[in-house]
DNA sequence: AGCACGCCGACT
DNA sequence: GTCGGCGTGCTC
């Protein structure tokens, strides 16, 4: 018996399944993992049996053992797997740890032995470090894992250096055992046990070798109570020290809360559910749909507050009484807290939440449940699109527009996409839902491949916020130099005069803090990436969003001597601004600096719908899905930011973003308003914003889509390179330009027509000490095309003058 | 990617 | 002589 296996440490050049013979006795399935060894060095390798079949065995290796008695994967998830490996240009592997949830992962470990040859005691040995690891090794037994050998010998380079040539002298064995991981890992807490002032107390009297102690207190002082993680992130200092905080008595662990977004309590529901003339058309078209051998995909377009939720939940019923699951995901799990407690008051205890932020072993357990049909109804964000569920009868996509559904990592795939795959190997119904379709769901829907449904009556008959668009340069003239307009001012004011509440949208991308010399304006960059560090006030550190670089704030300028002062974000300077506008009127402030473990959305949320405050003020966060009643007026501070990113989809994530805030106003029994502060008023976008004209938008974008060749009509693939020489990367993107379109020639290929720009650096150029190129492509995504992008990324995998540089691709993203 | 193999210069 | 440098090609 042969086995077709994938290897796990495969790259994608070398990625296909390699032939091994079965041993005698040994009983594999498809979709087992095993060891075997591979390569020249016979290196002990994970794999993955993906066939198996009769043939002639001579010459093969053997599969040294199953690494579970049970397959891991059953076929449809090795074909899920296998489908997104050709799609998204990713190994096999790649593809099944999205598939599967990673707690299945078995942890490597490498053990190295002494051998029986013990000559090194007496020989004189040059290679520097190397006694001194044999050493180490006999002292712990002569038998250790590799990462014990850490303490002595923190370098890995040098360490896999000594320990190879140790192995070489064969004075030592190596091997790679697999562990399962430890049980369910669930994070450490710690939080303060005895008050701050008492806490700094002790750390001043602490002496200069306990500096890391120090630090982790007063760190512990200001914010109470951080993950043992995050605190040696934060203060460099080790886990050991934290320990040894605890066992002191100024520190007490606490094991991490189950769910980040609280737990999920069911809301009041009234049954049964009655659904307006609108609603009822919808759920019938879609209930007709569902008990078509093949249902299709489904769009439904519904205006905010139309209830497009009552139509999922009445859907779902139907599928649930079919004996059938149901899937919704949505963008972000932590600002849907409605949904869920909607959701679990409607179908209880067979409601399964999955995302990514759930500890290890209760995203296993839901998992389970819903593998073994135990739960039927699935609630989750990206990944939850890979739920196990055995027979699938719907997966809806909530707010099908949002980016969050595209993986920003291998394997670079979409929600959307995937679902849409699913739906016809499962024979289930897609249904897309929106306020704000993009354009390319749309365009599908009016050309007949999915189905459209339409809500247009809002909830009680409510109007549209009455929308102003305020022109910013025309305050710039009359002097005033606020981020707010005098007529968002007035309309503040008139709202608190009117106890009702405010939210404000500010919308300025990098709302991170930097930390700037008063002298010479620069601010202090990441050494390993081309970034700049961002200023932490809880610690008093610069630290560094891409790698992890993290530094005390430096007293002076590193380059001139000047003071340093940090500047705030937008979100911050504006809430100076109300603060001297409004001195009475509380703000609650909720963005990446203001929302943490410790105080999540949620907790701020909860604050502001009970009336702590007036005026919520946040970046895009707050534009999102809150059902806040005593909203009566939005203000975008700046709506026309978001027109410039220079994405194809700049327009249309704008305009959505807009159609979400204004949305937000006027929710209760009170009509809204809102405010949109603009530099191009004129502009088209803005006004059919202002106008909240869906249609009409819809209309100017798909002109201008179809011209552009741009999604629907085109696809754009992004080509990213990457490596530690920066002209060896942009060598290597020209190089894949030239070959792409030297293809692109060749009749035999039928790619059609390409456009090519780049190489182009990034738009972070540097990350980590490795610089970054790009390529932009605008062509059709056929059959073809992906077998010829594929075809060249293998090749340059290959490209021995390539080494060092490596590239990967992602198609139809958001930057 | 990671590793062996092979071909060259520097030290025992 | 041999150790270890790096360039090259392969992985069932």
């Amino acid at each position: 018996m042969i086995a077709g296996i994938a290897i796990s440490s495969a790259a994608f050049a070398m990625d296909k399944p390699y032939s091994y013979r079965v041993p005698e006795g040994m009983s594999l399935s498809p979709g087992q993992r095993v060891t075997v060894p591979f390569g020249r060095g016979n290196i002990r390798t994970e794999g993955i049996v993906l066939s198996l079949t009769e043939g002639e065995e001579s010459g093969l290796k053997s599969v040294e053992r199953p690494l579970e008695a049970e397959p891991l994967l059953s076929d449809y998830q090795l074909r899920m797997a296998a489908f997104l490996r050709e799609r998204y240009f990713c190994t096999f592997y790649d593809a099944v740890r999205a598939v599967v949830p990673a707690l299945f992962w078995f942890q490597e470990t490498e053990t190295v032995t002494l051998t029986q040859d013990r000559s090194w005691e007496t020989a004189a040995i040059r290679k520097e470090g190397a006694a001194a690891m044999l050493r180490a090794i006999d002292d712990l037994g002569g038998s250790c894992t590799a990462s014990a050998l850490s303490r002595q010998f923190p370098d890995e380079q040098t360490r896999r250096e000594l320990l190879a040539y140790l192995a070489r002298k064969k004075w030592v064995r190596a091997e790679k055992e697999y562990l399962k991981k430890g049980g369910e890992k669930s994070e450490r807490i710690a939080v303060l046990a005895v008050p701050a002032e008492e806490a700094l107390a002790f750390a001043a009297t602490r002496p200069k070798s306990a500096l890391a102690q120090k630090k982790v207190l007063e760190l512990m002082a200001s914010v109470g109570c951080a993950s043992v993680k995050d605190i040696c992130y934060y203060t460099g200092a080790g886990a050991q020290t934290v320990n040894r905080l605890e066992k002191l008595g100024y520190l007490e662990f606490r094991q991490r809360q189950v769910l980040r977004c609280r737990e999920i309590k069911p809301g009041p529901v009234e049954k049964p559910l009655v659904l307006n003339e609108e609603q009822a058309a919808a759920f019938e078209g879609l209930q007709s749909q569902l008990n078509r051998e093949k249902p299709g995909v489904a769009l439904l377009y519904g205006v905010t507050g139309s209830g497009k939720t009552s139509v999922y939940i009445r859907l779902i019923e139907e599928v649930l009484a079919r004996g059938k699951a149901a899937v919704l995901l949505v963008p972000e799990i932590a600002l849907t807290p409605q949904l869920l407690s909607l959701m679990a008051a409607w179908f209880g205890d067979k409601v399964a939440v999955l995302h990514s932020s759930l500890p290890n072993g209760e995203r296993f357990d839901q998992w389970k449940r819903v593998k073994n049909g135990e739960a039927t109804v699935v609630v989750g964000t990206r990944s939850a699109v890979f739920a196990p569920c055995p027979k699938l009868g719907l997966l809806i996509l909530d707010e099908e527009q949002e980016h969050s559904y595209q993986s920003e990592n291998a394997p670079r795939y979409c929600a959307k996409e995937v679902a849409m795959w699913r739906g016809v190997k499962e024979k289930a119904l897609v249904l897309l839902g929106s306020a704000t379709p993009s354009v390319e769901s749309m365009y599908r829907a009016k050309q007949g491949d999915y189905s459209l449904y339409r809500l247009t009556r809002r909830y009680n008959g409510r109007s549209l916020p009455e929308v102003e668009v305020v022109d910013m340069r025309q305050e710039l003239k009359l002097g005033n130099g606020y981020s707010l307009s005098y007529p968002l001012r007035q309309a503040i004011h008139d709202t608190c005069a009117a106890g009702k509440q405010t939210i404000l949208l500010l919308n300025r991308r990098g709302n991170s803090r930097a930390l700037v010399c008063v002298d010479c304006r620069e601010a202090p960059e990441c050494p390993r990436c081309s970034s700049r560090l961002t200023y932490h006030s809880a610690n008093n550190r610069l630290m560094c969003h891409y790698c992890g670089f993290s530094q005390p704030v430096p007293e002076r300028c590193p380059k001139c001597g000047g003071p340093m002062k940090p500047i705030g974000t937008g979100t911050q300077k504006v809430q100076q601004e109300l603060c001297e506008l409004f001195p009475d009127v509380p703000v609650a402030r909720m963005d990446a600096d203001t929302v943490s473990a410790a105080n999540p959305h949620e907790a701020i949320l909860d604050r502001f719908r009970q009336g702590e405050e007036q005026i919520l003020l946040g970046t895009q966060m707050v534009a999102k899905g809150l059902d806040l009643p005593n909203v009566t007026l939005v203000g975008a501070v700046d709506a026309d930011l978001s027109l410039y990113t220079g994405s194809f989809r700049a327009a249309e994530t704008t305009f959505q973003m807009l159609t979400q805030v204004v949305g937000r106003a006027g929710r209760g029994a009170c009509s809204g308003r809102a405010v949109i502060q603009t530099m191009v008023p004129g502009h088209a976008v803005i006004q059919l914003a202002k106008a909240q004209d869906y249609d009409g938008f819809y209309d100017l974008e798909i002109r201008l889509r179809r011209v552009q060749h741009f999604p629907p009509f085109g696809d754009c693939v992004t080509v990213a390179f990457q490596g530690e020489e920066e002209h060896r990367v942009l060598m290597g993107a020209a190089k894949f330009r030239d070959s792409l379109l030297a293809l692109a020639g060749e009749k035999d290929w039928n790619l059609g027509a390409i456009r090519c720009l780049g190489p182009a650096p990034s738009p972070v150029p540097k990350v980590n000490y490795h610089y970054r190129y790009r390529l932009t492509l605008n062509c059709v995504l056929t059959k073809q095309m992906r077998a010829a992008l594929a075809f060249l990324l293998r090749s340059f995998g290959k490209d021995s003058k390539m080494r060092g540089v490596t590239a990967f691709i992602d198609t139809n993203g958001f930057d």
